[in-house]
DNA sequence: GATTAGGCTATTGTATACAAATTGCGACGG
DNA sequence: CCGTCGCAATTTGTATACAATAGCCTAATC
């Protein structure tokens, strides 16, 4: 998108995101737009994006609210990811190619890398990881899917299940991304779904788990 | 939405799926917005939404052309549709109260009325339909879900799969949506989900069939 | 003749002014 | 004291002007 639009969303989403805006505040396009630094007009495209992602919800006559997500929002977020996810790794499973597959294995092979030491390190994977779906996503070749998906999956939310992942739990998750591997080699549609369905729905109770201590 | 973009977006989507803008055909903003007798401000909503859709696609620079559907954008299509909206039969099943009960069952009677007679009422078939389904996405409780299949159900297709149907399909449908009635009132997730599968599965093979004789 | 650099044109992006609509407050009447 | 009507202020919707940018055509040079 472009750069005005794009700073709006930033900031409001950073807005919602550290709390500053609790849910149930009112948002008005003017008061945004002061606060991002541009015009009304970009603020409005940042507002819709945030709509179509739940960010923000909108009222009858139009006036827009900072959404309130509670725990049954995630667990849906996560079952619609997984069901999602899954049926792209089937796709994906049955066109790969000989250099998406390679693709694969060199993201791994560095997640692998991210996660082997004893102070792992989760900026890497993190960005890695994205990576490593993304390529799948990719390869299921469905516009749709993507678009789907691209909505459902926010960084903040997967920040958090990487955070509450210790070093064996970040271990395991490179060890199933060997296994969706092995499953896309073999061309095998349902045996990726299912692996990715448990990758995702793990991640889902890593999540849902309490603060880890410090 | 508001006035003049509901105008923009009804009048860009006539254009397209009347076949007036083939796919491939590129789209200004202004030309749209002399077209449609509005600015280029809700054109531009428009084509926003029209874009999330996928009725028009975006070059990495930002200019916009007709989308080209193929057959496999349909399978795909009905393909997440039908895992959505088993989904949200299983959820509605867990969640439906009396009340909802009740509405779908007196719109699967209206429906039954309409698809009796030698001559099915079709406009009337399509729009008790579509309220039956709205039903369940509303008693589902999921406003991710709703989003996601408000841009997945496109009327045009209903319409399409609709015309496919004789009037032994017509009421084959209202059948499905009685069985779908006595798994909402057992409360059985899995049982709803998979006549809605089966229900949407079938929409599938009846749109793909050739153009039925007149 | 092909290729590249330059500028011109078409198109999208942003800001701002104005119009329409909705909400909330306050005054008035019951 | 409560309700209702209406006005004013706030907010969203639309139009338009201007800015930035990408694409295309021309021309000049190798």
């Amino acid at each position: 998108m472009s750069k005005a639009s794009d700073r709006a969303y930033a900031e409001i989403r950073r807005l919602i995101l550290a709390g500053d805006a609790l849910p149930g505040t009112p948002l008005t396009e003017s008061a945004l737009a002061d606060l991002s630094g541009v015009s009304r007009t970009p603020v409005r495209e940042a507002l819709r994006r945030l709509e179509s992602e739940l960010y923000v919800v909108r009222t009858s006559s139009q006036r827009l609210f900072v959404a309130d997500w509670d725990s049954d929002d995630y667990a849906e977020m996560f079952t619609l990811r997984a069901m999602l996810e899954a049926h792209a790794a089937g796709r994906a499973a049955t066109r790969i190619d000989a250099k998406a597959l390679a693709d694969l294995r060199a993201s791994n092979d560095r997640i692998i890398v991210a996660v082997t030491p004893d102070m792992p390190d989760v900026p890497a994977f993190l960005a890695e990881n994205r990576h490593f779906h993304d390529i799948i996503i990719a390869t299921a070749a469905s516009p749709r899917l993507a678009a789907m998906l691209a909505a459902l999956v926010e960084q903040p939310v997967v920040r958090r299940t990487a955070a509450r992942y210790g070093r064996a739990e970040l271990r395991r998750s490179a060890h199933e991304h060997g296994e969706l591997i092995q499953a896309f080699a073999a061309g095998d549609a349902a045996w990726a779904g299912a692996v990715m369905t448990g990758h995702i729905r793990r991640a889902f109770h890593a999540f849902s788990a309490a603060e880890p201590a410090k």
